[in-house]
RNA sequence: GGAGGGUUAGGAUAAUUGGUAAUCCACCGGUCUUGAAAACCGGCGCCUUCGGGCUUGUGGGUUCGAGUCCCACACCCUCCGCCA
C-alpha cells in the first residue's frame, strides 16, 4: 500500500510510476475520495470537540445538583449528527483502503523498464555448466532410476502436481533444508522460525496475499485458516500491528516451511516432474531494516542466497527483473535462475525482493528512532527453493550410468554418502 | 467440545449509583555533579488541518456521556473430555 500523502503531494511520480510498470490506473478517484475523507473527519472532530465540552459541563451541573435537562437535550442532536458522520468517516476509509490497495508499489529507479520479462537485465553469471559428454536427462528419469521419487503413486494419493520422494530423495530434501538453516543462521546471521502453517485471514491480508490472490491459495473448510503460500507471509506478520526499536533493526530472519499454491491459471505450464506444485518446500529469507539500509541489504540477502547454490556447486545466473515483470509489492527483484541440464535452461530458484515501506504500511510495522514511528522496509527472498535445488543437484551432478554424485557441502547431511547409486 | 477465571501504556496496579483513564516501576531527555547515583523537572500511547481528535483485548448496542451496563467474538489461565 503507499501512502496517501505521497499521492496527494505528489500525483505526477506515482503516475509515471504506473507508466513504467505498463499500468493504466486512474488515481484521480482516490484522491477526490482522499479529499472528501479529510473533510469528514474534520467535521465530525469539531463536533466530537463540541460534545466533550458539553459533557463535562453536563457532569459539573450535575454534581452541584443542578438542571442539566437542556443541555442533555440539546446534546442529543449532536451526538445524532456525530453518529451519522462517523458512519460516512468509516464508510470513506473502508473506500479509500480499497482503492490505494490495488495501486502497486513504486519501482526503483535502477530497475530496467520494460513490458516483460524480454525487458530482464542479466547482472551476472556464476559458474558454468557441467560439461556431460551424454545427453542429459532430466530429474523425472534420474530421480525414477535412482528409486527416490515415485510421481505415480504420488498422484495415487493427492492427484497431479505431488510428488513422493522416497529413501535418499526424501532424505536429500531434508539434508538440503538443514544445510540451508544451518548456513544462514551460521554464517549470514539469521535467527531461524519455525512458524504456524496455517494462518487467519487477517495474517493473509496483512502480508498482501488477500483479497487479490485467494485463488492462489488453499483455504481449510469451515475455518478461517489457510495454508501458507510462502514462510513470507508468517514472518512478515511477526511484527504486524508493532513499533520495533530502531537500534534492533535490520531484523534477518530465516525459516523453513512447506508452501501451499493452487497454481491457478498455470495449467498446462510444468507438467511433468516436480517443477511446479502444489506443495513445495522452501528456506524463506526476510529482513526488516530502516529505508537506509534497505538496498544495501537487498543485495546482501541475494548474496546470502546466492551462497547456496556456490557452495553446492551450481551454475546460475543472476536476473534484475523489469517494471513489467515484477510483482505488486516489490520496488526491484533480483532472480537466481540455476542452469538445469535436463531442461537445457536457466530455471528461477529464487526471487529476492526490496518492497520498500509498501508492505509494513499494509502491515503497520514501524520502528522508532527518534520521536516519530516511520515504517519498517521489508526485504524478503528464497533461500533457496527445496525442491527445485533438489532437482537442480540431481540434472546437474548425474553421471553417464544414470548415479549422481553428491556435492561435498550435502554430504554430511547425508550421512557420509557420496553418490546415488541406480536401483538394480 | 464442556465448566470456571481473566485481558487497562513495555511491566505492575487504581478508578463513588455510569461523569470522560490515575499511580508506581522500567526507559528517554534536562537541571545538578569531576563522573555516577540520589533528588527535582519534562517526556514516557497513536493521529492531527495544531483547534483538537482517538486509545481500557476486538466489534456492536444502550446513554447527553461507558474501563464501568448489555450482546457477540478473540486470546490467555485452570479443570474435564479428546489427542501426538
Amino acid at each position: 500500500m503507499l501512502d496517501i500523502k505521497l499521492l496527494r503531494d505528489d500525483p505526477e511520480a506515482i503516475l509515471a510510476a504506473l507508466e513504467r510498470r505498463n499500468n493504466p490506473l486512474d488515481i484521480a478517484p482516490i484522491l477526490a475520495l482522499d479529499e472528501s475523507r479529510r473533510a469528514l473527519v474534520y467535521e465530525a472532530e469539531q463536533l466530537r470537540a463540541e460534545q466533550n465540552r458539553a459533557s463535562g459541563e453536563i457532569a459539573k451541573l450535575k454534581k452541584a445538583k443542578q438542571d442539566a435537562s437542556a443541555a442533555i437535550a440539546a446534546m442529543k442532536e449532536v451526538s445524532d449528527k456525530v453518529k451519522a458522520l462517523n458512519e460516512q468517516v468509516k464508510q470513506a476509509n473502508d473506500e479509500l483502503r480499497s482503492q490505494l490497495l490495488i495501486v502497486p508499489n513504486m519501482p526503483h529507479e535502477s530497475v530496467p523498464v520494460g513490458a516483460d520479462e524480454s525487458a530482464n537485465r542479466l547482472e551476472r553469471t556464476w559458474g558454468e555448466a557441467p560439461a556431460l559428454d551424454f545427453e542429459p536427462k532430466d530429474h523425472v528419469d534420474i530421480g525414477t532410476g535412482l528409486d527416490i521419487l515415485d510421481l505415480d503413486r504420488a498422484a495415487k494419493i493427492s492427484g497431479a502436481r505431488f510428488s513422493l520422494l522416497r529413501g535418499a530423495g526424501s532424505r536429500l530434501s531434508r539434508g538440503l533444508v538443514q544445510f540451508m538453516l544451518d548456513t544462514h543462521t551460521q554464517e549470514h546471521g539469521y535467527t531461524e522460525f519455525l512458524p504456524p502453517f496455517l494462518v487467519s485471514s487477517e495474517t493473509m491480508e496483512g502480508s498482501g496475499q488477500l483479497p487479490k490472490f485467494a485463488q492462489e491459495a488453499f483455504c481449510v473448510r469451515d475455518r478461517d485458516l489457510w495454508l501458507v503460500p510462502t514462510a513470507e507471509v508468517p514472518l512478515t506478520n511477526i511484527h504486524r500491528d508493532e513499533i520495533v526499536s530502531g537500534d534492533d533493526l535490520p531484523l534477518k530472519y530465516t525459516a523453513y516451511t512447506p508452501c501451499f499454491r493452487s497454481e491457478a491459471g498455470s495449467h498446462g505450464k510444468d507438467t511433468r516432474g516436480m517443477l511446479r506444485q502444489h506443495q513445495f518446500d522452501k528456506v524463506e529469507l526476510y529482513k526488516f531494516t530502516t529505508p537506509e539500509q534497505s538496498w544495501d541489504e537487498l543485495e546482501s540477502l541475494t548474496a546470502n542466497a546466492e551462497a547456496i547454490l556456490q557452495k553446492l556447486g551450481l551454475h546460475y545466473r543472476v536476473v534484475a527483473l523489469s517494471t513489467g515483470d515484477m510483482g505488486f509489492s516489490a520496488a526491484k527483484t533480483y532472480d537466481l535462475e540455476v542452469w538445469l541440464p535436463g531442461q537445457d535452461t536457466y530455471r528461477e530458484i529464487s526471487s529476492c525482493s526490496n518492497c520498500t515501506d509498501f508492505q509494513a504500511r499494509r502491515a503497520n510495522i514501524r520502528f522508532r528512532r527518534d520521536k516519530k514511528p516511520e515504517f519498517v522496509h521489508t526485504l524478503n527472498g528464497s533461500g533457496l527453493a527445496v525442491g527445485r535445488t533438489l532437482i537442480a543437484v540431481l540434472e546437474n551432478y548425474q553421471q553417464k550410468d544414470g548415479s549422481v554424485v553428491l556435492p561435498e557441502a550435502l554430504r554430511p547431511y547425508m550421512g557420509g554418502l557420496e553418490v546415488l547409486e541406480p536401483a538394480q
